[in-house]
DNA sequence: AGAAAAATGTTATAACATACAAAAATTCAT
DNA sequence: ATGAATTTTTGTATGTTATAACATTTTTCT
């Protein structure tokens, strides 16, 4: 009666603080920040953290902001299923938020470069740096 | 008679030795890799080293290698000048290599999703992760 | 020459991440 | 049930990456 792909419900104690922590957060949180906020809920050290986002990012319900070296709940809902190996991301330098975006036009160019230089893909990422449109005004 | 484009022979002393590493290095590098590597040539800690390494940043002959905190030296003759906001990098996890791509199609796509989401589109990074076609064999 | 500004050097510390050992929980044969 | 063996969880120590803060040297300009 086991299902592989665990639904939230079946998060464990841990793994639901972190989640509910990230989905309500304003932009990307590091791992020092989601420590920090959860030392009153039994979080007494970087590895439970990392350990958590290490999961939570396997089931695809939190992305890795490589630029940053922060983290963010999963926004989209078909990114499980779907669209693993694509993420996709504006990041503002002034006010710090971060928005997933999903593209075909992406996923196509992504295959096809990998294709065409016999290279396996596992996943990837494209980062867009600059100033969204809330603070460009 | 000033150039704003500085040429490899405008480096300094230290900019040159960084950037000879760099470019003779088979995969990227570290900033404290650097440091060690470079410690008998005046390197005497860590700030030196990323002060040069942004300097080469900016001028586009060195890139970061985001997803590994690392640096390598741009093998694109025009990074500089055209391409300096579109990144594409593939990097093999089996052995550690990056190599660096261009493509409009990616281009074309970036702009497009700059556009589409009203985002101000300072710099951008793709970066492909998973196996080689040499250690695929 | 000498003041102001820019570049460089140095130390300390902050921020991010993992290795490994200790402890707790679970399994399972007796 | 008991307790040895395995797995899972936890915690400490340490390693790695990056910047802050401030001193010194070099350059620029009058």
């Amino acid at each position: 009666m086991k299902n592989k792909a665990k639904r939230t419900s079946e998060l464990n104690k841990k793994q639901s603080l972190v989640m509910n922590l990230l989905s309500q957060a304003k932009g990307p949180l590091s791992a020092y920040q989601i420590l920090h906020d959860l030392n009153d809920h039994g979080f007494r050290g970087p590895t439970q953290v990392y350990r958590v986002l290490d999961k939570l990012l396997e089931l695809g319900m939190v992305h890795r902001i490589e630029s940053m070296n922060s983290f963010v709940a999963c926004r989209q809902e078909k990114c499980h299923e779907k669209n693993k190996e694509i993420n996709l991301f504006t990041i503002c330098k002034i006010c710090g938020s971060v928005q997933e975006l999903l593209s075909n036009g992406l996923k196509n160019i992504v295959k096809s470069l990998s294709k065409d230089n016999n290279f396996l893909l596992k996943s990837s990422v494209l980062e867009l740096n600059g100033v969204c449109s809330k603070c460009k005004e």
